[in-house]
DNA sequence: TGTACATCAGTGAACGCGCGTTCACTGATGTAC
DNA sequence: TGTACATCAGTGAACGCGCGTTCACTGATGTAC
């Protein structure tokens, strides 16, 4: 292994290297798209460190995978909040919500794979229900269609977990089998997301 | 390793073993509910034989493991076909493929997960395309949708592959989320597809 | 009717692989006296 | 101002693991003459 320049941290900042980890896992999660490649060693050898030095900042290697991935659906987060804030008109917010997600998805097919496609049993415990029903991404279509339902446009006869739950079956739906099946003969992503979008909204709200 | 009770197949039926490995290892998937599980040497072992004889036989693990899935997807097309052949009603048909698709999906969760929710590196070359487009659930599916449409019940603006795909995002989308997160405080699964094919009806087909 | 031979289903032993993880350790840095 | 010590970020070497796969082989069975 090449010496590398990094030099150890000083005393109270340890946790520098816990980014700069974090950071490594994610390039490497991106550059290779698969989380196979991501090793514990291929990440110490990026970051310029030996493999034990991971464990003192994670404590085993599916936790590290799920710290990259919750830190970029985060961005997911923030981004969603903002079209929610942005739009005035609570059914035009569902759809951006909508449109966001599945972009995200497309965009980040490995990091969604590991978060939205994995075994139960590869899944950390602190993330098995956590990131789904209370946090996040869900979380906030959760309250994006309650707005929808409190300005009274929620189309008789459907519930808004009905409506919710209906809705990410659909975004997901279209995200994981493009993720899956890439050799499948797609239209345009913008294409299917505006048929899915005009569908679901005619199906689910009125005006 | 206990000797087994099996006996050599004589000449001409060496193919007898193939399905023996066949049904050995979908019995393992079932049992186990873990792709890692189904090992070459697992498989052997309940097969009464050893591992280099499954070589004879498939031409790799991932063949095999294809090979399982496919049979059991067979069978999940006759069931559709029927289904369709007994409806006299275009729409009712198309509920039905969709409900028994569901179902199935949700009742082989690692049959379905590795057939639908794999990485494209993992599968084998002849089954990236072929299993998907052409052939099998699917196909059937655009059949189904077809005729809906030749009965004149397709909601103007919409097209045949276009209805197709995002029915098929859908019934994907409910049995990939329940797979990948049984976790979460699912309604009752009849509950779900009951919603979701009233609504999905609704927005694709008229009369 | 008997013998030599080809066939081929299945065996036994081993290969290399890269992985996640553990363990006792080093050695620079800050702190107490 | 100097010395002993505690801290703790990071190291080096190795562990065991089970896997898919390969190779040269055995030995029962059918066939040709």
């Amino acid at each position: 292994m090449v010496p590398s320049p990094r030099s150890r941290s000083p005393r109270g900042q340890g946790d520098a290297l816990r980014d700069e980890i974090l950071d490594a896992a994610e390039a490497l999660l991106v550059e290779t798209q698969s989380e196979d490649a991501v090793s514990i060693r291929a990440v110490a050898d990026r970051v310029g460190v030996t493999p034990p030095s991971i464990y003192r900042h994670f404590e085993d290697k599916p936790t590290l995978m799920f710290r990259v991935c919750d830190r970029q659906f985060d961005r997911l987060d923030v981004e969603l909040r903002a079209h929610r804030d942005a739009e005035s008109d609570q059914v035009a917010a569902v759809i951006a919500c909508g449109r966001a997600y599945m972009r995200f998805g497309v965009a980040h097919p490995e990091t969604y794979r590991i978060m939205f496609m994995g075994h139960r049993d590869d899944t950390p415990e602190q993330f098995r229900d956590e990131t789904m029903a209370e946090h996040g991404a869900f979380a906030g279509l959760v309250d994006a269609v309650q707005a929808v339902a409190d300005a009274g446009r929620l189309r008789p006869g459907i519930e808004v977990m009905q409506a919710t739950l209906l809705l990410w079956a659909c975004v997901h739906g279209l995200v994981s089998l493009r993720i899956s099946k890439p050799d499948f003969p797609w239209p345009t992503l913008d294409e299917q997301i505006d048929t899915q979008c005009g569908v679901m909204c005619a199906a689910l709200f009125t005006d």
